[in-house]
DNA sequence: CTGAAAGCGCTTACAG
DNA sequence: CTGAAAGCGCTTACAG
């Protein structure tokens, strides 16, 4: 049961493996015939190159890798699992290899940014669900490879970030809430570290700011994009401030935990206090009558961020910057204010 | 910019590229001297061998893919990313190199299960989220490559599956909501050609008829684990039989329907209507103050089915079937009759 | 349009 | 303990 390889369908088509090799590339100087032939025998030896073998003799084989952060096995509202899909589907398209890193992964404990990258072959690679002080950041963004980060500031050359614009996305939201009525509007961050944190706070900020609204510092919490950890900071916040009548949350399923706070003090959501999310998670749109949230495509940022490293690996010039759509999506967790 | 390799090391090392290989491969038998000085080099060169020359190279190398079906991108529940979060780390735990496999992906519409296999080289495999009339399924079967199949049958030699006790479990669930009082209990479950839908009935039907409870044709629904199915049943279902108190869901998201359903028609969850959804998905613990569940850990499942693989190549004996515990979780979807 | 040969970066008997 | 050489399965100038 030896694996049928490329010399084997060589001999049975009376040509070289040249020949073979090149029918299969889809070069023009093969003849009809001769192409047929091969093709035919392919089909019945049921032969399938060899992709390493493939990736090693030939400098063009491009593969492209995806790099996860640790912390992916806890993809809790799919992001990373979205975005992978969709680098995936970038590298079909594109006909590169796809190869999957997850960081700290017991083995790869030691390794370099750059031995990783060395190890693999890659030609390029997107990275996603980093954290701004994880030790891969500062040496991918030394490396000269070409990288596609996701939702993270990047600098230099091969560098590009793919994001949504999430300054503009939260000062929709809070607009939003300001339109309905409200006035004392809290703020649930994610991480003080995070990237997409800092910007969420921004565009809260800019819309509290156009519209005169206050904000005491202690109007915007962390909950590290977890539910329990929001749950109790909403606790405090309601407790402390019973005038507020709208959250804008960092992530739904801080919004979640956002909502149980809510209940537990006895009061409703929206009627007494409305809450919006962010990310529009699957099931956003079934839990509460519907949570109200700003929906970005993890699908698409991923697909996006493999199509832009695939770019830069041609030589082509991509945006530094690739801004993707978002959008507002009302449900039922906001209301106007009573 | 070259890349670094084996020759480079040797060269710096002052040794032969053999000898470089050894040290690197952890053999007994070069000097602990000549050793030092090696590792030390390939620290400072950084130097990483190279995965395809090494799996091309050397038969010893081996590499576990884990094949998922075209539908991976709606993940909703996170079934399928816990499970490859679960085969990555077996693989990088027992130095396994990983590749991951999505089908219908453009690009390999046309190839066979066989040529997936050479093309990666893969030494076994491990299969999720497949449906029972994919293609691959049978040519998977018939295949003599190692392979673990999660939540679905299989025969043959170096074939296994990895699954819980679907039977049990929903026994379980079904004997708990009758210990609350529950005697007209409908059940929502998922395809009907599904393994695990299969399975999820027979729990049911086992709980129903040692209880001598009425189980009418109809008060069994199939939602297809859609949210939006689900509460299409669902609501057909009160309709028509305005006698039930429970319904036993084969997943969370598909629970997450039939309370929204119950809700529409006006009624309360769990005062009128107890729900027990299946999966634990991250956010059941959160909505609706707790759905109540049966937990799978599909993390494990996927360490198992990847660990499993490994013990087939490796020659050993696994059992044809693997089972792994889930528990029953009450949370505040369910209660006593009233 | 086709083939012989070198090369990709490793591993592994084999000989010493 | 170490090295020269063959081989893994492909691709790709190069020559014809």
């Amino acid at each position: 049961m030896k694996k049928v390889n490329i010399r084997d369908v060589a001999k049975e088509a009376g040509v070289s493996i040249t020949t073979v090799s090149r029918a299969l590339n889809g070069y023009s100087d093969v003849s009809a015939k001769t192409r047929a032939k091969i093709l035919e025998i392919v089909e019945r030896l049921e032969y399938a190159p060899d992709a390493n073998a493939r990736a090693l003799g030939s400098k063009e084989t491009i593969t492209i890798g995806l790099l996860l952060s640790d912390l992916a096995s806890t993809d809790e509202n799919g992001f990373v699992h979205g975005n992978m899909c969709g680098v995936y589907e970038a590298c079909s398209e594109y006909d590169c290899e796809f190869v999957l890193m997850i960081t700290e992964s017991e083995h790869q404990k030691m390794k370099s940014f750059r031995q990783l990258c060395k190890r693999n072959n890659l030609s390029g690679i997107v990275v996603t669900g980093l954290r701004t002080n994880d030790p891969f950041y500062e040496e991918m963004l030394k490396s000269d490879i070409p990288c596609a980060v996701v939702d993270m500031e990047t600098t230099g050359k091969m560098k590009c970030t793919v994001t949504i614009d999430n300054i503009a996305a939260s000062q929709e939201a809070v607009n939003y809430l300001i339109s309905q009525g409200h006035r004392h509007i809290a703020m649930l961050n994610g991480s003080k570290v995070a990237d997409v944190s800092i910007r969420r706070y921004a565009g809260y900020k800019g819309a509290m700011i156009d519209h005169d609204l206050l904000m005491p510092n202690d109007y915007v919490r962390y909950g590290d994009f977890s539910e329990v950890k929001a749950y109790n900071e909403v606790l405090d916040l309601l407790n402390k401030y019973p005038e507020i009548t709208a959250i804008f949350c960092a992530s739904d399923v801080m919004a979640l935990g956002a909502i149980r706070a809510v209940h537990k003090m006895g009061k409703e959501v929206p009627t007494d206090i409305s809450i919006i999310g962010f990310d529009d998670i699957p099931v956003a749109k079934y839990v509460y009558r519907g949570l109200s949230t700003v929906r970005q495509n993890p699908n698409e940022i991923g697909y996006a961020a493999g199509k832009a490293v695939y770019q830069m690996i041609q030589g082509h010039q991509v945006d530094h910057k690739i801004v993707l759509p978002h959008e507002l999506i009302i449900r039922e967790t906001t209301s106007l204010i009573k």
